[in-house]
DNA sequence: GCCAACGTTGGC
DNA sequence: GCCAACGTTGGC
């Protein structure tokens, strides 16, 4: 079973934002970087668990754990004219965008931070998140590495991670 | 606010 | 296809 990490602005979607919405689901939109793409649309897996990220804030963090409970559909914010998403190239019928929906599965108490995952680099083998210049916002995790960070929020977590 | 790193664009 | 210019990301 793969793993991913979920990056997002907290002061545009944060794991509070999705803590707050019925049954803690949101679509995870506004990719807009085709390798991000690819991974969203194609390698994951309904049912996948994936780590929510906070990124560009005073204390980067993995903050929590999210489902991923949809397939891949077309990115309803690329189309429309409103969203800051808005990618005025694409149309309804030819839409290279896509999104999936995200259950929220356990809120840390206590966030992972960066730093933190820093200081056990060693242990996390070569994590894109660690490694210098990475930008992309849907990451794979090995499970391994998946393993050892939950281990760091241990004690920490409200909710319960299912498998 | 700074700046390194990266992805994308567009002229050629 | 090359590559310079530009815009964006994201930690600090």
């Amino acid at each position: 079973m793969p793993y991913w990490l979920l990056k997002s602005e907290p002061s545009v979607f944060s794991i509070e934002h999705l803590n707050k919405l019925p049954n803690q689901m949101a679509a995870w939109d506004g990719v807009r970087n085709y390798q991000a793409r690819n991974t969203l649309r194609d390698d994951m897996n309904l049912g996948d668990l994936a780590f929510f990220y906070h990124s560009s804030c005073p204390q980067p963090a993995v903050v929590g754990v999210v489902r991923i409970v949809s397939e891949a559909y077309p990115d309803p914010t690329a189309t429309n004219p409103k969203s800051p998403y808005f990618d005025e190239r694409c149309t309804k019928l030819n839409n290279p965008w896509v999104c999936r929906d995200v259950q929220l599965v356990a809120h840390y108490h206590k966030p992972v931070l960066l730093s933190d995952l820093r200081q056990h680099q060693a242990q996390l083998d070569d994590f894109i998140l660690l490694r210098k210049g990475t930008r992309l916002s849907v990451i794979p995790v090995s499970p391994k590495q998946w393993a050892t960070i939950c281990t760091f929020a241990e004690d920490h977590t409200h909710g319960t991670v299912t498998k």
